[in-house]
DNA sequence: TAAATAGTGTCTTTTAGACAGTATTAT
DNA sequence: ATAATACTGTCTAAAAGACACTATTTA
């Protein structure tokens, strides 16, 4: 080759290289956290504590530490000291790179570039309010982004008289009630996007089973995919589709102890199986209208 | 409400905002650009001019212009300075994000997120060389990533007796012919991951029609796949289920002139239809075998 | 007992795929 | 004529979905 590929050279070059010599983008993560409480879909977020955006609803994220982590550990941090959840209990957490938004105008303090992530979690307990938040909580998803769409200015972005407990961290006030409605910065968009996902990954990864705990019943699983999709599915159906794909569950040999229930036989419990893909996919209904 | 969203408090805030008092992380973009040349996938790759990894093959792209474009805008720009397109010619282009990556150490210089985007594009003219790049051109995939696998170290990292003519952009010399193989940075991935998207997505998209021209034989429609996906496909049983998909092609009503046939009837020519997504798919054969 | 639920059987429709066959064109 | 290619017909198997049915448990 006509020039070597030097390591001298390269030295030479990031010796007098000068980080600070461009333009400043700052780049940040911010996690969509979805978990289920109480049969509905609930997304993790904080209440921001500073400017901008003072008091509104977000997303929970923070800067990247510029050289000291990657971008995925970097998410799971902010995942970690929202939820106060340790190493362990991260690990049932599903957490995948969603996209990353950088428009210029995103956040009025400077060029911020967000990359989102997107977590499923099993129920977990109240969040804690960790780094400059005033509040965590989790949210009832369609009281921000209804049908999962984009945000849209909401007198009231969600709620207050259904399930009160459900927001958690004890922030006395309500942000969001001011009439500006939505979600800060563009999280809106992110969540929407974000919800999108996870009703795409559901269909063809066994990624539902991260949402319920160890071990489950076909019938939790199943309002999982109702919960998430929006929409009733055939019990039997459903039954026989799930324990005959390969690898989605495996049988734990214990029955449900069924508390709370209404009559019926105990069913069996299952674990999550091997299975990364589903094949054959369990495929939303009624997708040939309204997709084209 | 307690405290208001005001904007007065906004605008103090944003004034006395100083967006050098973090830590410096430089973002870039990354393009993935497809495209077919004579029944083989081609990437386009630069020559890098510069330090660090001078004279070895990358992915085009580069910084992204903070406050003045977005991530999208930038991703475009760069895929037009290196092919030399006109606005005109990239519509034809399908530019999508692929995802991020930030590592620390990714680039030895400073901590660099980079966006990747994928662009799937037809036959293109060779490429031209922009910005700080040596030179450019449109490289064999298989020769770079084989079977789509993470860059792995080859001694040649393609091979220059086929199809010279490919590598465009007149650079005298070969980079990558020094032994140290693969990409630059960790273009390596970044490209398989791209493909891995690809292939993916003409399952369900008729994405597969942005490989070729305007209007296109269902041959030349399943030479595509055949190409992307590596495996032979049967041209009845495609050709049909092609045609029962709604909205995925569209008659002309002309048909093909056939330069170079060995025989055979003229065969239909067909547009891309209205579909943006394929309802049923076109699944890739044998994926329950190594997909768990 | 009635009601609710877990799980299974069975039938129909849709889709994928194997394979064969016919028509059209180049050499 | 022969070979190659563009399509089409037909049959089988897999899968999705509608519906009915039995068994088990609670109230």
């Amino acid at each position: 080759m006509a020039e070597p590929d030097g390591t001298q050279a390269e030295r030479d070059f990031l010796a007098q290289y000068d980080p600070r010599a461009f333009d400043p983008i700052a780049v940040t993560v911010d996690v969509v956290a979805l978990t289920l409480r109480a049969g509905r879909l609930h997304v993790l977020a904080v209440e921001r504590g500073g400017q901008p955006f003072a008091g509104r609803w977000a997303l929970p994220g923070g800067f990247v530490r510029a050289g000291r982590e990657s971008l995925d550990e970097a998410a799971a941090r902010e995942l970690a000291e929202e939820t106060g959840l340790d190493a362990a209990a991260l690990d049932r957490v599903h957490l995948e790179q969603l996209g990353s938004y950088g428009s210029p105008h995103r956040d009025p303090r400077m060029h911020v570039v967000s990359v989102a992530y997107l977590a499923f979690a099993p129920g977990l307990p109240d969040a804690q309010p960790g780094g400059d938040a005033a509040g965590a909580g989790w949210l009832p998803v369609e009281a921000i982004s209804p049908a999962g769409q984009p945000d849209e200015a909401r007198p009231r972005p969600f709620e207050q008289g259904r399930r009160t407990g459900a927001y958690g961290g004890g922030a006395g006030r309500r942000p969001g009630h001011d009439g500006s409605g939505g979600l800060a910065f563009d999280h809106g968009r992110i969540l929407a996007d974000g919800l999108e996902r996870a009703r795409a990954k559901i269909e063809y990864t066994p990624l539902a089973t991260a949402f319920l705990g160890e071990s489950f019943t076909i019938t939790e699983l199943r309002e999982v995919y109702e919960t998430v999709w929006g929409a009733a599915l055939h019990a039997g159906n459903f039954h026989r589709k799930v324990l005959s794909v390969p690898g989605f569950v495996e049988s734990t040999g214990e029955t449900d102890t069924r508390p709370g229930s209404r009559g019926g036989p105990r069913a069996r419990l299952y674990r999550a199986g091997d299975a990364r893909l589903l094949h054959p996919a369990l495929l939303r209904p009624d997708r040939e209208a309204g997709v084209r």
